[in-house]
DNA sequence: AAGAGTTTGTGAACGAGAGAACAAAATCGA
DNA sequence: TCGATTTTGTTCTCTCGTTCACAAACTCTT
């Protein structure tokens, strides 16, 4: 999903609700921060900290900041305890969003005792697995939950947010159930694309996506390295694709 | 920027060995949608087809194999083992490489269990964890080393991929050594922010900042069905400011 | 062999994000 | 009070990525 909010003239940020999307996805870093931060202690922080504490540039930094609104102080910087409110309550934090799990592989058991999720005021309301076999087992505390259970459960909760660890092949039915059930945002674990209607969110998690894509840069690293007469690949090409189509 | 066309004839795009960040991270998505399709019995697709099982729109699909090289064939489409096998070279899975876990929690053990890894040209050698205790617990089939054998498995092996799925306090510790030892690409799932020398790759899974993401998509979907008048959040924010800095 | 129909590869327009640089606003010291 | 200093918020520019649209290149049918 995409929402493309046209800037209606008002220029105060902090009505201007659409922050972009690449700064909603470091404002959790900055929490994480702050956090940092609170602990070691300090109570006021210059951009320069903050950006240093979550990895980024300082000027970023500022500009993310600044879509939420006009909180530090010119002078001073931020006050550490006040923008981790500030920041918690736009992500939406400053709820508690009831969450579902749907298969209980071994990532599944992982996230079900994941203690990150639970101290971020995401609280896990059940555990789902297709094996009847395995319903009743417990895992962080939840004993796994019978698949036919999982709409009654969605509706009862009012879950909006559903995480699928299944297989591949199992996720899109899933996704459907869940949507069909009334979860708009859906985070994926499982190595499918997942068709969803245009209200449902959904962020895809893959393992080995991420090692692939270092391991490509891995590999130039080393071809950098060791190549310095270029055109060898091309009869290289030309050979494997007269292979390949024959 | 230098995209100058070099004239020269034979595959430009092959020769360019700069292909956009974007690209590569979307390559292994394409790998997996050719090989469902390559499951299905198809033995040729048109971009429109494999944009489809790959969920991205065609053309950007076609620009991205147009970095390649020119491999597909206008009026047909792409060989499906063809362009695979085209791809899978470009990431360089098809050599492969040998991965170190370090960090066995709940979810080291998933990863350690995970078959998405092997089947894709990646072969966990060793896992390691800092309680003793643990040491020789098997975990897919390998026994968990003591951290002080990591420097000498990384040599040994030739290790230049390393998983952190260690506690955040412990990652930037283990990430000095690994790199030390020779590692210069890293996945990390510890929530912690890693400094590293400019060579070294590193890239960031964070279960709980996915979440966090969809929670503030969440609230938005929310908040824009109950609430038509804006600037009540205004006052909020300057009472709220007022006792955040007091 | 030629025309009709497909589908790729890419040029061009557009939009989003990163970073540099600086004016505005606050503090602090004398 | 005034000037020096610090640090934010914002503007501007540049780069990167996405999307559109179409000519070029191929197949298939007649």
């Amino acid at each position: 999903m995409t929402q493309m909010r046209p800037p209606t003239g008002s220029r105060a940020a902090a009505a201007d609700r659409g922050i972009p999307e690449a700064t909603v996805a470091r404002l959790p870093v900055y929490l994480r921060a702050l956090a940092a931060l609170a602990d070691a202690g300090m109570r006021t922080a210059s951009s320069e900290q903050l950006a240093g504490a979550a990895g980024v540039n300082s000027a970023k930094l500022r500009k993310d900041l600044s879509h939420l609104g006009s909180y530090g102080t010119r002078g001073v910087g931020y006050d550490v305890e006040y923008l981790r409110y500030q920041i918690a309550r736009e992500i939406g934090l400053t709820q508690d969003w009831p969450v579902v799990i749907v298969g209980i592989g071994n990532l599944g058991q992982a996230l079900s005792s994941y203690g990150g999720f639970r101290s971020r005021g995401f609280s896990i309301v059940a555990i789902f697995d297709a094996d009847p076999d395995r319903v009743g087992e417990e895992h962080g505390g939840l004993p796994i939950s019978p698949m036919d259970q999982l709409e009654p459960v969605v509706a009862e909760h009012g879950i909006s947010i559903a995480v699928i660890a299944t297989p591949g092949p199992a996720a899109q039915e899933v996704a459907d159930r869940l949507v069909a059930a009334g979860v708009s945002s859906i985070l994926n674990f499982a190595p499918a694309v997942l068709s969803v209607p245009e209200r449902v969110d959904v962020r895809k998690v893959d393992l080995s996506i991420e090692l692939q894509i270092l391991a490509y840069h891995e590999q130039r690293k080393a071809l950098s390295g060791e190549e310095a007469v270029p055109g060898h690949d091309a009869t290289d090409d030309v050979a494997a694709k007269v292979v390949g189509q024959l």
